[in-house]
DNA sequence: GACTTGATCTCGGAC
DNA sequence: GTCCGAGGTCAAGTC
C-alpha cells in the first residue's frame, strides 16, 4: 500500500463528473488496484474514489487511474501539487472478516424454530421460490394453513412491498390462495406496521438473544 | 490525521459482532473522530470503522473507540500487535466538492423540458406534495390529462413501487382520478419494466447529453 | 429527534 | 456477464 498526502486537486467524470479543489488529502493506492481519496473529516466515506480494476499512470505531478466501465472510461485525476509525504508498505497476507448477526444469521435462527414466531408454527422451506424472487420462509401454522414469512433486520415499508409482491405470487396457487404473511424483524418501523395492518398482513419483533436462549422470550405477535 | 500501520487484531461489537484476525492493515485515525481499519487490497470499504462522534481511547498497545448508539454502545478495540509506523499530518482545511450528473440535475433539465418524455407534456410543478412524500413532476398531457413522473438514474422495482404509492394518494382526488404514471430514468432495469407494465404504467429512458442537446435524441418511451 | 431517500452507493451471490 | 438484495449501509435533507 502506498500513502500519499499532498496538497492536490482531483477531478472524476465517469458515472458523474466531480470536482475537488486544490486542498491537502491522503491518497491510499492499494496493491489491488483501489485508489481513495480522503480529507480528514466526513466519517466513512473517500472524497473520490476508483475500484479495481483500474490501471494507474503517475508521472509525478499527475496521478491518472482509469477504468473501462461498459463502452465507455471512468477517470480520475490527481494533480499533486505538493507531496507532502510519500511512503509504501508491504501489507502481506489479508486475513479474513468474521461477521455475526446478519440478516442470514437470523433466517437460520428462525428456521430452526419458527415458533419464535407463532406457536405451532412448523417451517416447510425455507427460500421458497416465486416467480419474483424467493420467500424467506414457507411455513404451515396450527391448523395446517400456508404462511409466507418475510425476515429483515429492519422492518420498513419496502420490506412490506416485498412480502406483499410474494404473496400475490403465491396465492394465485388455488391450493396456496389463503396463504398468510407475516413480517419478522428485530426492529419494525411504525410506517411499515401501518402499511402491514392495513394489508392483512401480520408482523412480530424477534431478540436475537432470546432466539439463541441467552434471553427470556416475550410474546410479540401482533396484528 | 492520524495514520498507523501495524500488524493487529480488530474486533467490533455493536449492531453485529466481528472479528479481524492479526495482520498488517492501515489505521486512519481523522481529525472528526472517525476510525477507519483498512487492508491492502478490498477496495472501498473499509474492513472496520466507526464514525463520528466517537470517543478514542489509546493506551499503546490497545486502541478502543467508543460511540453511544441508543440505548447500547459500539465498541471497536484494535489490539497492536507490531506498529510499524505512526504518523500524524496536519490537512488544514477541507474544501468542498462538486458534483454534476446526480439524480437532481436530471429532475431539473426534464422540469426544464418535459417533452423529452413525451411529445407535448408540460409542467404542472416539480415536487408536488403528497401524503407520501413529492412527486417529482407533476404533468399535463396533450389531452390535458394529469400525469406524475417520477425520476431516477437507475429505475428499479423500487421506484415502480414509489410511483404506485403516490398515485393511490393522488388518485383519491376526484379531479386525477385518471392521473397517468411514467417512470423516467437513465436506465431502466428488465424487473422494473415487468412491473410497471404489469400495473399500467409507462416508463422512458433518458440520455443526459442528449437533455443537455449535446447529442441527437431518440423516441424512447413506450408501453 | 425520527424518518425518508439518494448513492460514482459497495459487495456478494445466483443465474 | 447481468440482475437482485443486503448493508454495522452512509449521509443529507425534511418534518
Amino acid at each position: 500500500m502506498r500513502l500519499i498526502v499532498a496538497r492536490c486537486e482531483v477531478s472524476y467524470s465517469g458515472r458523474l463528473n466531480a470536482f475537488l479543489p486544490e486542498s491537502t488529502r491522503l491518497l491510499m493506492l492499494k496493491d489491488d488496484g483501489s485508489v481513495l481519496v480522503h480529507a480528514d473529516a466526513g466519517g466513512y466515506k473517500p472524497l473520490n474514489w476508483m475500484t479495481p480494476p483500474t490501471v494507474i499512470e503517475d508521472s509525478g505531478d499527475l496521478v491518472v487511474v482509469r477504468k473501462r466501465a461498459g463502452r465507455s472510461e471512468d477517470r480520475l485525476e490527481i494533480k499533486l501539487i505538493e507531496v507532502l509525504s510519500d511512503v509504501a508498505h508491504d501489507m502481506g497476507e489479508a486475513a479474513g472478516l468474521e461477521k455475526d448477526g446478519v440478516e442470514r444469521d437470523l433466517q437460520l435462527l428462525l428456521a430452526d424454530d419458527p415458533t419464535h414466531i407463532e406457536p405451532d408454527l412448523r417451517l416447510v422451506k425455507r427460500e421458497w421460490p416465486t416467480d419474483v424472487g424467493p420467500v424467506d420462509l414457507m411455513c404451515r401454522d396450527a391448523e395446517d394453513g400456508w404462511v409466507a414469512v418475510e425476515i429483515k433486520r429492519v422492518g420498513t415499508i419496502d420490506a412490506v412491498e416485498q412480502l406483499t409482491r410474494y404473496l400475490d405470487c403465491i396465492r394465485v396457487d388455488p391450493a396456496r390462495s389463503a396463504c398468510r404473511g407475516i413480517l419478522v424483524a428485530q426492529q419494525i418501523k411504525p410506517q411499515a406496521v401501518a402499511l402491514a395492518e392495513q394489508r392483512g398482513l401480520a408482523w412480530a419483533q424477534v431478540d436475537l438473544d432470546v432466539l439463541r436462549g441467552e434471553r427470556e422470550p416475550e410474546l410479540t405477535l401482533f396484528s
